[in-house]
RNA sequence: GGGAGUUUAGCUCAGCUGGUUCAGAGCAUCUGCCUUACAAGCAGAGGGUCGGGGGUUCGAAUCCCUCAACUCCCA
């Protein structure tokens, strides 16, 4: 045979990936005629690389857009990569360092020279890997989200919603990460518990010598910002204390003693040091009773002149030693050991020090409302749909989203500052000059004008993903383009749920104040991809697999089903080898089905009608079960679709169907059988091919030779059409009595390749004898007869049939009545829990008559079974 | 501290509105086979008190209460 006995994915994918892209077979154009499916990709980072997160979000992104395609939708797969302001930054300042070049000391153009250098370098790595997993993007439409386009886009938007007074500046407490000098939102900040110390500094009271309050601070460096010391109203131990002053250590400054029921009395002394400059709460208390801020921390963590001592010192270098000064003057009680959640940067890990800035901000409590009911309303599904709590509790508790970073690399916010102190918020700076030229009367020039310094948060891009990869001038003329109006809103998202805030949301927010509309329709969560001791799969524990490596081992085929396997969504996937070789097997098992079939020499003489009950059977079959997978695909149970896909192929196809039908060595097949076959392979091989699109592409082809409009990307999708459940339920009971005969010759160590003799004591006499062939084919009879009376035979019970095999002499008789007697005492045990049941008269009364009929068909097919065994056993004697 | 989720076979998970689809699947394990499509395979088998306890019901993996463990989000 000229087939190899294994199959080599490698040459397979390179071949097809080129012919697909050669013949634009990913292409979408807009065409009234046909429905769109539209899928915008997560944008990955530009600088990235392909991790296992991304193979199975791609995977399942190419498995919807696939089955689509095939169901005569025009399906558009949008890729893209996103610039990521934050993680950008970092590897090209870490780059520079290499070099031996400091971002201080470049100017803000040379920097972005470098930046963009390092982006044509490195940029769209990620979407090449992508290729190679078998992704059906299309690629003419790659956008990236500082294209000259997208980015017009974003500052359309800043100018826009800043014009709608959404968009304000405002001294808030950010997350301020020290190393990256910039403020992070929410959530790019990560909690990590860490263990720290918990000091009681004695604070003195004013107008006394000898008189102390103690509070409990984690922070004592910042007891120099303190404005005033906190107690509970309600707590009698300080009730002394009302009205008082107590006087900060080392600095001598008094501050006034405050009640708030805030304070919990239980914590620490009960007592609590209010620093509004470096503490969220201390700052809303601060508000509350309206105290001064004190920031004595400088933008790098050190300490600043407002400190007064151990100015320039690191925060953390500076509480040692204010402990050991605190110490020193006897004003430290004692230092306990603590555990507590902290702030960590995403990126540079940095602990965070909330600080107060001066920020851009974008108001949310009204711009919210349409996202946060689109989902609670399922105009927008999620799925799972258990997130749907989270997303709600996150969009009612909204804060304001601080939109500024202190970065280059991203869009720089459009505002310019004048000479007047006064700012214009403009797309350009011609613009700019004009405004405030005509709003201030003045005749400034552009030299005056002075732009702001940050850029904005990478999301405030990415939130009009959906809508400005296909229409970037929609935001300045309300007017969609031929393209957005046809692909816009998209289908389906398909996104991890770490980022459902981050992104998610926020597209659904941008989709309804410029679009009136979702910008999708339903939202698919993937989990996170772990290792098999349930970590999270990270570069630095070095836990990975390499994906492309992964590929070239199993095959993309294998690699893409492997991932689908465990992979329900919402739930994380603990990767294991184990799935991909699971993939790479099955792959194998359709490469050597296709052998079996392309081997067979057809003889047109031939009389096929022994096969017509089998083929009948499989086309029953097929459909019960492609009704199952459109089932699975529609409720977005992905895994589900595969296993059931797999297990039709695997079983039914390969293990019952091809044995059922296969001629004997070196015999011929009648035609009808094999055009039959033939077919049933095809239908076989496109519902495989949203999964494996390599591998049946190429089957699909050796096949016969076919034109690229017949290529298997295009063929259409199976229709189910009705299928008779009795014929797949008989099958099933044939298909036992094979099981059976195949235990039996186990059981008692015989080869497979002796025959035996089988006689029924059938109910129905023309399930059996429609696959008498089958029966003795697989089964390995040398006669198949009906009626009772088998002397010398063992025997079985298939759904009330009884069945014997002669074993002659070899049979122990004293074993096999000592079978049927246990055998019997089972079913009577069976059929007492039914007569339980129906001699209870609230069941009777109380069941549904579906249910009731039920169980009386239990009793009488265990009655007749219980006879059928005890007429077997009265005739051993 | 507040909220959500999870707990079913060795592992990963299904199990819809309580009732033959009811204790399931895949993988792993065990036994026997290199039976000319496939050992990356074939045929067969074993394996679970559905986290513990209590309740509702004629009937509970499924509903309620309680306890326990784990996970995530928020403070």
């Amino acid at each position: 045979m000229s087939i190899a006995s294994k199959y080599d994915p490698a040459s397979t994918e390179a071949k097809w990936y080129a012919y697909w892209m050669e013949h634009k077979l990913f292409s979408s154009k807009v065409d009234h005629s046909k429905e769109p499916y539209t899928i915008v990709i997560p944008p990955p980072n530009v600088t990235g690389v392909l991790h296992m997160g991304h193979m199975l979000n791609n995977t399942i992104q190419d498995v919807l857009i696939r089955r689509a395609r095939m169901q005569g939708k025009n399906a558009c797969w949008v890729p893209g990569t996103d610039h990521a302001s934050i993680a950008t930054e970092t590897k090209v300042v870490n780059m520079l360092k290499e070099q031996g070049i400091d971002k201080k000391s470049i100017s803000r153009e040379e920097f972005l020279k470098y930046a963009w250098e390092w982006k044509e370098k490195y940029g769209g790595i990620i979407l090449e890997q992508l290729k190679k997993l078998g992704a059906s993007c299309d690629w003419d439409r790659t956008a990236f989200t500082m294209d000259a386009g997208l980015s017009d886009a974003v500052l359309s938007v800043f100018v826009d919603l800043h014009k709608k007074g959404k968009i304000y500046r405002g001294i808030r407490m950010v997350n301020w990460d020290p190393q990256g000098k910039t403020a992070l939102s929410d959530d790019e900040v990560i909690m990590k518990e860490i263990q720290s110390k918990l000091y009681y500094i004695k604070y003195k009271i004013e107008g006394t010598e000898d008189q102390f309050l103690t509070i409990a601070t984690t922070r004592p460096e910042t007891i120099m910002a303190d404005v005033a010391i906190c107690i509970n109203p309600n707590d009698p131990r300080f009730v002394h204390l009302k009205g008082k002053k107590a006087i900060i250590p080392l600095i001598n400054r008094a501050i006034p003693i405050i009640e708030d029921e805030y304070v919990d009395m239980e914590f620490g002394t009960g007592c609590l040091k209010v620093t509004p400059a470096h503490d969220i709460n201390d700052y809303e208390l601060g508000v509350k009773h309206k105290l001064e801020v004190i920031d004595i921390l400088a933008d790098d963590g050190k300490l600043n002149e407002k400190a007064q001592i151990l100015v320039g010192e690191d925060r953390f270098i500076a509480r040692k030693k204010i402990g050991k000064l605190l110490a020193e003057i006897d004003q430290l009680e004692k230092v306990e050991d603590y555990k507590s959640n902290v702030g960590h940067s995403e990126r540079t890990d940095a602990i965070i020090e909330p600080k107060l800035s001066l920020q851009w901000f974008l108001r949310m409590d009204d711009i919210t409302k349409p996202a946060l009911s689109a989902v609670m309303d399922d105009v927008i599904q999620l799925y799972p749909p258990k997130f749907k709590n989270m997303y709600r509790s996150w969009m009612e508790n909204v804060r304001d989203w601080c939109i500024s970073r202190q970065l280059w690399w991203g869009h720089r916010i459009p505002a310019f500052y004048l000479p007047n102190g006064e700012y214009v918020v403009a797309k350009t700076a011609e613009e700019a000059l004009e405004i405030a030229n005509s709003q201030f009367k003045a005749n400034f020039t552009l030299a005056d004008l002075k732009q702001d310094e940050d850029v904005l948060d990478t999301w405030f891009s990415s939130w009009l993903w959906p809508i400005s990869v296909f229409d970037t001038d929609v935001f300045t003329t309300g007017k969609p383009n031929e393209e957005l109006k046809y692909y816009y809103p998209t289908n389906d998202l398909v996104t991890a749920p770490e980022i459902l805030f981050f992104w998610v949301a926020r597209m659904i927010i941008a989709g309804y104040e410029y679009m009136g509309e979702k910008p999708f329709k339903n939202v698919y969560l993937t989990g996170i991809v772990r290792d098999k001791l349930g970590r999270k799969m990270s570069k630095s524990l070095g836990n990975s697999p390499d994906p492309l490596e992964l590929i070239a081992q199993f095959g993309a085929d294998g690699v893409r089903t492997g991932m689908l396997f465990s992979s329900p969504a919402g739930n994380d996937l603990p990767y294991d080898d184990k799935l991909v070789e699971q993939g790479r097997n099955f792959s194998n098992k359709i490469w050597n089905a296709f052998r079996l079939v392309k081997g067979w020499e057809i003889d047109p003489s031939l009389d096929g009608s022994a096969n017509e009950a089998s083929i009948e059977w499989f086309e029953n079959r097929f459909n019960q079960a492609l009704a199952e997978i459109d089932e699975h695909f529609e409720k977005f149970r992905i895994s589900d679709a595969l296993m059931a896909t797999y297990k039709l192929v695997w079983d039914d196809f390969c293990s019952w169907y091809l044995e059922m039908i296969k001629p004997a060595y070196q015999h011929p097949i009648d035609q009808a059988t094999y055009d039959k076959t033939i077919s049933i392979f095809e239908s076989i091989l496109k519902i495989l091919h949203p999964f494996m699109p390599f591998i049946t592409e190429e089957l699909w082809h050796q096949i016969k030779e076919r034109s690229v409009e017949e290529s298997l990307i295009l063929a259409s999708w199976p229709s189910p059409k009705a299928f008779d459940g009795k014929i797949t339920e008989e099958a099933a009971q044939v298909f036992e009595v094979v099981s059976q005969v195949r235990n039996l010759r186990a059981s008692k160590g015989m080869s497979p390749k002796e025959t035996l003799e089988l006689t029924i004591n059938a109910k129905n006499e023309a399930i059996y004898s429609r696959f008498e062939s089958v029966l003795t084919k697989l089964a390995n009879l040398s006669s198949l007869s009906f009626g009772g009376n088998v002397p010398n035979a063992m025997s079985f019970v298939v759904k009330a049939d009884e069945c014997f095999v002669p074993m002659g002499d070899s049979i122990n008789l004293e074993e096999e009545k000592e079978n049927l007697k246990k055998e019997i005492e089972y079913t009577k045990g069976f059929l007492n829990s039914v007569m339980k049941k129906l001699s209870n008269e609230r069941f009777v009364a109380g069941a549904p008559a579906q249910v009731l009929e039920m169980e009386r068909k239990k009793q009488a097919d265990a009655e007749a079974k219980i006879k059928t065994l005890e007429e077997s056993l009265a005739k051993l004697g």
